[in-house]
DNA sequence: CTTGACACTGACTATATAGTCAGTAATAAT
DNA sequence: ATTATTACTGACTATATAGTCAGTGTCAAG
């Protein structure tokens, strides 16, 4: 009945651990981190553990090198882990016209950790007009100076909303992109965090 | 004159190679992988570098541990490396409606290198009607399932483009989302690669 | 009732890896 | 002229870390 790909709570608790680790501190547990993090005495437990997880094909370990752990592409599934944006394709819109080889794979995400840019759901309809639907992620990047016209993330005191930023006349107000909602001053409270750079998922129109 | 921010060629070299070691290995390099990269003998030469590349605060260094070596934020925008999408937030749209305590910040980034998800970036005016301008970059995801109406990435022998898929009356093709340009047929040797799931950049309507 | 997978212990050894000390040499800045 | 910075050499030591060997106990499947 042991599915190769199914886990003991043990298993999952070694490669959750090994994922932790490398996140928090940049580099792979060692035996002696595994051990202490299962709570036992014997390296023996612990490689007994990282050839299990090998074998299903979840990390790579190499041998001699310390800290030689790498999680796999399954691995990270199993964890859960979303995973997106690699490397950055080309091409495309015109007719036929780029071959393979012209193909020029740029790094654009390889995405670090940051706060500079990051995801945001969209929830209710109040930005339908824009294209911005309820349960799309739209992509944030924060910014110091803002235009008329962009859609911006708002945070007044400690909620936040995305709206369209008009000044008009020196005036300036949030606008929500449908006729149902109210456009909303911007008090002196009110901060811009960011502007919305980009959509993920959704219709597209 | 040295700037705490400028590097020698020596100093990048010794940042790029930790960039590179722990992309394609997973892990940090050691201080004897380094000096082989930098062609010295002395570990004292190597440290000397980390230790200056840790003032700059490019990088972080643990004392003691095997491949303590860390990327700082800072090392990374020295190196060039474009950061995108971190923790996803939440929120919006609706009016202010959530507080911070309710965000909810999942991972969905966090990403690793994939070949399901990847951007390409439009080139042309074909897909102009569907809001995607020359030097966009749109998300496409893998996939096997196509359906009437979705924007496609689609190969042709070796050469690639994007365009609106249409099913009419059992009849496929690719259209372009610009009355310039012709619809094109698919061919046996077409083949579908990816959906459009998002967009970065460019104007938003 | 035997076999195999799973989850370990305890006491080791081997070596990978970091770290130290005491220098040299070239170049640029004060 | 002297000092600081950068970029090293060579021969070490210390220890972090991986790996080995020979076992035990449990539990479920055949």
């Amino acid at each position: 009945m042991s599915s190769l790909n199914v886990l003991t709570k043990r298993q999952e608790q070694v490669l959750k651990f090994i994922y932790t680790s490398i996140k928090s501190s940049g580099y792979p547990p060692t035996l002696a981190d595994l051990r202490e993090e299962l709570d036992v005495s014997s390296n023996q437990a612990v490689l007994d553990f990282l050839k299990i997880l090998e074998n299903k094909k979840l990390i790579k370990k190499e041998e001699g090198a310390a800290r030689g752990l790498k999680i796999l592409k399954k691995g990270f599934e199993v964890l859960g882990v979303k995973t997106l944006i690699p490397s950055l394709g080309i091409v495309a819109a015109g007719p036929f016209k780029y071959s393979m080889e012209d193909l020029e794979w740029k790094e654009f995400g390889d995405a670090k950790i940051t706060d500079d840019i990051f995801l945001a759901k969209i929830s209710g309809d109040s930005m339908i007009g824009a294209g911005l639907a309820d349960g799309d992620h739209v992509i944030i990047q924060k910014s110091q100076e803002f235009r008329n016209g962009e859609i911006v993330l708002a945070r007044d005191n400690n909620e936040m909303t995305i709206k369209t930023l008009v000044s008009d006349n020196g005036r300036s107000y949030l606008k929500p992109e449908n006729p149902k909602y109210k456009n909303i001053p911007i008090y002196p409270e009110t901060r811009l965090i960011g502007k919305v750079i980009g959509k993920i998922g959704g219709k597209r129109k």
